[in-house]
DNA sequence: TAATTTTATTAGGCATACCTAACAAAGTTA
DNA sequence: TAACTTTGTTAGGTATGCCTAATAAAATTA
C-alpha cells in the first residue's frame, strides 16, 4: 500500500505520540497540535487511514495504529533517523539543524536508497538525538532510560537522548555545554517547582523542571 | 520565491528541453509529453508560472524561461545531478538506477544540504551520465560535444555523456559494454537508415541511428 | 488559398488536504 | 446531576494539480 506524504506524516506522528506519551492511545486535538493542523483535518484524515486499515479508530474514540500502520510509521521513523545521522556525520550539520531537513528526506520512496544509506553509515543504532534507529525489519533497540527530572539528588547520570527535537530546545542544550554521553550530577532540586541544580563538566547550572523532563539519562 | 514540487518540475523540464533540443523555445504538447501530463494541464500551469514571472509566454506562443525561471531550473538540475552523483559514488547505485530516485531528491529544500553535499562529493563537475553539474552560482561547464551519429567513418571518439537518461536506454548501453570515457571507433554507416558498425574494446557492434543520436562523444 | 491536421485553449470535473463555523458528544466540576 | 468546558464531528469552502471534451488558432498540405 502506497501512502501519500501526508498520510505518512499522520502515521509517524501517531507513532511518536504513542512512544513519547505514557498513554496507550492518542486524541484528535493532540494529533492536530503535533501536525500543526486543525482537529477537523485530522478527523478527515482518520477516516481515510481507517479505510486503508492503517488506524484503529471509532467515532469519539482514541486513535491507535494497526499492525500495518505501525509498520509504515516505523519505516518512516527509520528513514528520518538515518537521514539525521547522515546529515550530522557526513554533511557536518549541527545537532539542531538535522530534524527539519530529515522531515523532508524521510518521504523519499526507495527501499534500496535507505538500506544503502544504512550500510554507508555502518548500521548506526542511534541518531544524533540519541533516539534508536529501527532496523530493516522494524525492530527498535529500546534503552531503559529515564528523564533527568527523575534522578535522585547526589546521583550522577549520563545523558543519552533528548525528548524534544526542536531547534530552540537543542540550541539551549548546546548553550549549557551539554551533549549526548555527557555526565550530569544532580546537586539539588526545589520541591516547589522542580527546578534543579546540575553539574556539567565542572560547571554548575540551574535548569527548570520542563527542561529536565526533556533530557533522557541512564 | 518558493515554488511547489510541480512548478519546479515544469521549470526543469522546460530547461531540459531547451538544452537538449536545437530549438530556442518549447511548445505545450512537447512539454506535456516530457512531464507525462496532458497539454491542458500544461496550459494551466503556464498561467501560474507566468503570473510568478518564471516563464515568458503568450497565448499560442512558445515557452521560454525568464531569468528568474532559469535560475530556479538550474538549481533543480544542480540538485538532481549532485544527488545522482551521490547515489552512484557513495551508495553503489548503478548507472540506470540513479535518475528515478534523484527525481524525488531534487526537490528537497535546503541550501545548506546541497552545498554540503557538493563539498562532501568533492565538487564533482559531471554526473554519472556525463552531464555537467551547475555550480553554486548556476554556472554550467559546457563541453563541446557531438553525437556519435555525427562522427566520421574511420574516426575514433570518446563517449562523454548520454542524452537519454531512461533506465531502459542505459541498460542497453551497459549491455553493449559501453560507459563514460570509453573509446568508440566508427567502422561503417548505412546511408539508408544510419545504422552503424562500431568497435568497443575490440568488439564490433551494430547500432541504430536512434542509438547513436543518444550518445555524446568528443 | 482552402481544406485538413496539429497544436493550444477553455470549460467543467475530480481528488487531496487543508480551512472555518456550527454543532454534538464526552469529560469535569460545582 | 446539572452546568460548563473540552474534545470531536460535520458541513461547506478553498487551492493545487490533474483530467476529458469541446473549441479555437496555427501550421501544413493539397
Amino acid at each position: 500500500m502506497d501512502l501519500s506524504y501526508s498520510e505518512e506524516n499522520y502515521l509517524k506522528s501517531i507513532f511518536n505520540l504513542l512512544a513519547t506519551n505514557t498513554t496507550a492511545a492518542v486524541g484528535t486535538t493532540e494529533l492536530a497540535m503535533q501536525l500543526s493542523v486543525k482537529p477537523a483535518s485530522v478527523n478527515e484524515m482518520l477516516k481515510k487511514l481507517k479505510a486503508k486499515k492503517m488506524v484503529d479508530y471509532k467515532k469519539y474514540g482514541k486513535i491507535k495504529l494497526t499492525k500495518a500502520g505501525k509498520t509504515i510509521a516505523v519505516d518512516v521513523v527509520r528513514k528520518h533517523r538515518l537521514w539525521e545521522t547522515f546529515l550530522y556525520e557526513k554533511l557536518d550539520f549541527s545537532w539542531d539543524e538535522v530534524h527539519e531537513v530529515a522531515e523532508e528526506l524521510e518521504h523519499i520512496q526507495s527501499r534500496k536508497l535507505i538500506n544503502s544509506l544504512d550500510k554507508f553509515l555502518n548500521y548506526p543504532r542511534f541518531d544524533p538525538h540519541g533516539d534508536p534507529i529501527p532496523d530493516e525489519v522494524g525492530v527498535i533497540q529500546q534503552q531503559s532510560k529515564k528523564t533527568l527530572s527523575e534522578v535522585a539528588i547526589g546521583a550522577t547520570c549520563k545523558m543519552v537522548a533528548v525528548k524534544d527535537n526542536s531547534s530552540s530546545f537543542l540550541q539551549y542544550v548546546i548553550s549549557l555545554g551539554l551533549g549526548i554521553n555527557n555526565s550530569i550530577k544532580v546537586m539539588s532540586r526545589e520541591s516547589f517547582d522542580g527546578q534543579m541544580s546540575i553539574r556539567i563538566n565542572g560547571e554548575t547550572k540551574t535548569v527548570s523542571q520542563k527542561f529536565s523532563e526533556n533530557i533522557y539519562v541512564i
